[in-house]
DNA sequence: CATCGCCATTGACACGTTTCAATGCCGCCT
DNA sequence: AGGCGGCATTGAAACGTGTCAATGGCGATG
């Protein structure tokens, strides 16, 4: 057996340069400006790169050119099905430039948002995509001082001036499950929200009483607020305890949840009590995830363009790093109701 | 207003030392070795950094130290609520020793896995952790031999002696699918299986068959086996015919899915044709996902311990990232059926 | 035949960090 | 007082790559 690996230092540029019989120059320029070597010792150069197995050091051309090609994604929540098909669109996109998407996950944690913004500040990473915390744009920013382009998405809010983002209509999603449930002749609405002061579910709260108000109701009358701890279907359960309950005036005979999570939750809540939607209580979710279609009843939600959201987000960004005078843009989808079977005609 | 900054050049090492007017290798002992620093001049330098805003250049550090400190985590569908549990453990162990979690999407497909390896290679990643499309191992070996301990997850199999791996049986739950089966009655049982040639799914209905060879029963006779496109919802909807077809024998009582996602699109398959587990068709899955008990009614399951899994492999690659002579380890768990009401006795 | 220009290739340097042997300083012991 | 040990700090080298001005060879042109 031929020693095939002469030792186990790792190899380089330069031994495949040795090998070819060329200087290290050429190897790069092999690499990274094919057209620049000629036909011969190009092949050459490649055969001895397949022999010795040779794969490039990115720690030293991102060290030469100051940047890395790979970009950050900053996401909420791995968990939820919904962020991941935004990572989806963001990575389809990407690849089509041949950049690297780095997943990270923030948790729904301020902290963790900082660690994952500093990582990539350290990795010098080409951009970012982030979905910010609490709508905490600060560490956003603060990567773009760093000299690292930045795009928002779905949450928060900066000015076209400091960078671009991409968001979702929440006031017309809000309204849009108004008009629906009034259409149905509900006039007594719950709103089930996530955790106190997350502007996203306030947004969608008040296109909700907008609506409301549209067809002449008395918002504060006919809508009351529950809040739960967090966007995820085991809050949703618990709390159908206190949407069942009633305000100071009558039991609601619908209840708007600001998350398909909540939503789900709710109806496995009912379904426990021996009730269900619709008859006992029409159910409306935001996000449209694909858990939406698969319970019985099917759950009547705000679909949001969750794989069309990463690619927006990705090209812009995109926009950003290959035009040198780029102007921000900010994207804005419109939601569009999904009637499914969670929702009927109010009898009381 | 004072010029805050000098250049638009990046600050680095070297700009901390000249402020705090000490050399660059001590801004370095500073951050990375603390302790060997005295208290004044470690104060100086904090502060110069703080004023300055550094942040330190990753590429700079692994180009030296040959080596990054992010590890790889490799998923076969970032959309699948099952790996990203996982991806939750191996985060969250990963975060223990300050190591940072990259995640790769192979979409189920090779040539991505490849793509991924090699981008895992070029960063010269501390290490991987890789749940390998169709059990092609190939890629994981090869990182290996690059330099970079790969731990196996979830599917394929090496030897202990060339890398960790961490399992379930797959064996063992199938036949815990047979038992509760059997307990219920049922004695003609389809597999839902994925596409063929998924070792995973072979496994799945040895088991299944095993258990019912326990009891005396004629494997071949008693289960036939249905096979998808996808292992998801989409697939298991359109399935639903060809299941209650039956075979050449009777329709079946029963089927078991190879996946929770095929488990539930026959859930909705079922509700559209006005039938409905477990009256029509009892209904076990694979995996336990949240949604399992969501949907009404709730999915009996074989559960894999999905979170725990991620945490083991993450475990196994730090013991062989900082144990020099260490020795391969295979981690094997078992699943627990976990039973809801898709499933009841055979009244046929 | 001499000169010019073109093209492929080279060689050296820069990128930002870590490391390690060498330096200088101070206090302690004899 | 002189010498020695310990400790904080320094300076230079090294990591692997990309870039760019300089080099050398070759063919074409006058």
């Amino acid at each position: 057996m031929e020693p095939s690996e002469r030792a186990d230092r790792p190899v380089g540029i330069n031994d495949v340069a040795a090998r070819a019989g060329v200087s290290a120059g050429t190897v790069s320029n092999v690499l990274n400006r094919p057209e620049r070597v000629s036909e011969a010792t190009r092949r050459r150069v490649e055969r001895a790169i397949e022999e010795l197995d040779y794969v490039r050091n990115s720690s030293g051309r991102n060290l030469r050119s100051g940047r890395s090609d790979s970009i950050g994604l900053v996401v909420l929540d791995v968990t939820n099905p919904f962020f991941t098909e935004v990572a989806q669109g963001v990575e389809d996109v990407a690849a089509e430039d041949g950049l690297a998407v780095v997943l990270l996950n923030s948790a729904e944690r301020g902290d963790r948002q900082r660690r994952s913004a500093r990582l990539l500040a350290e990795q010098r990473a080409a951009g970012a995509v982030v979905m910010p915390v609490d709508g905490d744009t600060a560490d956003l920013l603060w990567l773009r001082k760093q000299g690292v382009s930045g795009v928002l998405l779905d949450r928060g809010d900066v000015g076209p001036e400091v960078a671009c983002s991409v968001s979702v209509d929440n006031l017309a999603g809000g309204a849009a499950a108004a008009r629906h449930l009034i259409g149905l002749g509900h006039e007594r609405i719950t709103f089930l929200s996530g955790p106190e002061g997350l502007e996203q579910c306030r947004t969608r709260l008040q296109g909700l009483r907008e609506g409301l108000a549209e067809v002449g109701l008395d918002p504060e009358a006919a809508v009351r607020v529950v809040h739960t701890a967090q966007l995820n279907a085991e809050s949703g359960e618990k709390a159908v305890e206190e949407v069942l309950a009633g305000g100071p005036g009558r039991r609601p005979t619908a209840v708007f949840c600001a998350n398909d999570q909540l939503a789900l939750g709710v109806l496995k809540g009912l379904g426990e009590r021996g009730l269900s939607a619709p008859s006992d209580l029409s159910v409306v979710g935001y996000d449209d995830v694909a858990t939406a279609s698969l319970v019985h009843p099917g759950l009547t939600t705000v679909a949001q363009p969750k794989y069309e959201l990463g690619c927006a987000a990705m090209r812009l960004l995109l926009g950003e790093l290959n035009d040198p005078d780029h102007t921000h843009e900010r994207v804005r989808y419109t939601p569009e109701l999904v009637v499914r079977g969670s929702t009927a005609v109010n009898r009381r």
